[in-house]
DNA sequence: GGGAATGAAAT
DNA sequence: ATTTCATTCCC
């Protein structure tokens, strides 16, 4: 799309730009750096003469960029007298849009979907906005030259750990959707309650794709293996090898599964895990019962246009907990199941495998703690196929996955949503359960709460392994 | 301390 | 070509 501008302040910006070697004419203040004052402020104090930005899409208000009332507590350890970097461009423009509150609390508060809007929103800035902050970088850098004529910035590298600590993205895609909407409307020049309310329009339809993260899946043979001799390594029945070596370098790759057409299916992977879990005798213990038929409409990025509104649950009562023995599995109606990730695709098993009820009963039934920000259709799962050893960078790569079922919640209200644990001892597979699906008897796996991610639970579509 | 953005400047 | 670090602040 391209950036449009409504009200293109072409003079302004052209007034601006002139002007711009004076303004924020940086005080003549010097600022000491006594033992007690972190160097964070080469900046100025506000310059009394900002002029009145009024067609700016955001204009900076004077002390924008004045990072005076750094964080004092959460200051990365540095050397007494470090002096940071000059900010470049964008990041003037972030700290002056943070600071301005253009988007309001009520609407995001999390920085970094922050930065992946004020980052949208950046790129569509009419160029002549953009320029201007270019400018202030140019008058930063210039002042900061001038304060520290001796500083050079000296990265460290780190140099002592070749490759062994590579960052992976450990997060999941925000909702790029929701991001780009908002980013859009602010460029439209949208403000104050007027976006707020434009946006509140929009949360209402949108169906906000990815959110959640999860855990590695617990599988029966982990949750036997920690609970008889605690292995290190609980986590480790997901060793396979096949996505080795796919590590990408950083830079986030949001979209939401199968975006990249990888013709590298991983079939050793597949069997590896396959063999995994065939490996895992069905417990006589487990009572199994058929389940429905799987969906045979693939929901993938190929068709991406489930209507939800026409998706009907029946609103009955909340299922019933499954009491220990055999229960059916029906899935009203099933939405996404082939879907390709990382480069290889994760197909349902050809035949619909039978969900099982374990025995374990109502103790091994675990709530989650309370609304969970939920992502439909989409969910976000650890890559068992990664290589590595659990813990590491690899292992923690995360892959995507449609979900068995939307949610009915996510219709309403699209951030909250109810989630139980759910796992499937027979087959060795999570299993998942949204506590208003109705149609969907479950068993329920071992809570494994890890305290990094609080109030997240780990809870995998069944058929995904 | 990681993450999320962009970009300048360093290896 | 790749990595660090500027900003912010919640988790």
């Amino acid at each position: 799309m391209p950036a449009q501008r409504t009200r293109a302040s072409k003079q302004e910006a052209a007034r601006e730009l002139k002007r711009s070697p004076s303004m924020d004419s940086v005080s003549s203040q010097t600022i000491a750096f006594a033992p007690t004052v972190t160097p964070g402020t080469f900046f100025d104090p506000p310059s009394p003469q900002d002029p009145p930005h009024e067609s700016m899409l955001f204009p900076p208000t004077a002390d924008a960029a004045s990072p005076s009332a750094r964080r004092a507590g959460h200051a990365k350890k540095r050397p007494e007298n470090h002096i940071p970097r000059p900010p470049n461009a964008f990041i003037l423009f972030r700290s002056s849009f943070i600071k301005n509150q253009h988007v309001s609390s009520e609407v995001e508060t999390n920085h970094s979907t922050l930065s992946k809007i004020i980052g949208l929103t950046w790129q569509n800035l009419p160029h002549e906005e953009r320029q201007i902050w270019h400018t202030k970088a140019k008058v930063a850098l210039d002042e900061h030259k001038r304060k520290f004529p001796q500083y050079a910035f000296r990265p460290l590298h780190s140099k002592g750990k070749p490759a062994e600590k590579r960052k992976v993205r450990e997060v999941g895609p925000k909702d790029l959707k929701r991001c780009t909407k908002i980013a859009e409307l602010l460029v439209e020049g949208k403000k104050g309650s007027e976006l707020d309310a434009a946006i509140a329009e929009f949360d209402r339809h949108h169906v906000p794709e990815i959110v959640t993260r999860f855990e590695t899946p617990i599988t029966a043979r982990s949750f036997r293996r920690s609970s008889s001799a605690p292995a290190p390594d609980s986590n480790a029945p997901f060793l396979a090898s096949a996505s080795a070596g796919k590590l990408r370098s950083m830079s986030s790759q949001p979209e939401t599964s199968a975006s990249t057409p990888d013709p590298t299916p991983g079939p050793s992977a597949r069997t590896g895990s396959q063999s995994d879990y065939e490996s895992s005798e069905s417990d006589g213990s487990l009572c199994t019962t058929p389940v429905s038929p799987y969906p045979t409409t693939p929901f993938t990025e190929t068709n991406p246009s489930f209507d939800f509104s026409t998706f009907s649950f029946s609103s009955a009562a909340p299922t019933p907990i499954p009491p220990a023995g055999g229960h059916h599995v029906s899935y009203p109606c099933l939405p996404p199941i082939q879907t390709q990730f990382d480069g290889f695709a994760f197909a349902p098993p050809q035949q619909p495998s039978p969900l099982s009820c374990s025995p374990l009963g109502s103790e091994h039934m675990y709530s989650s703690p309370g609304p969970l920000d939920v992502g439909f259709p989409y969910a976000e799962l650890y890559d068992p196929f990664a290589a590595g050893t659990p813990g590491d960078a690899q292992q923690q790569q995360t892959i995507y996955s449609p979900l068995p079922l939307p949610h009915p919640a996510a219709r309403v209200q699209p951030q909250l949503a109810q989630f139980e644990y759910a796992y499937d001892y027979a087959h060795d597979l999570p299993a998942y359960h949204p506590q208003q699906q109705p149609h969907a008897d479950f068993c329920f796996a071992q809570q494994q709460q890890h305290q990094s991610y609080e109030g997240e639970p780990s809870y995998v579509p069944a058929y995904a392994m």
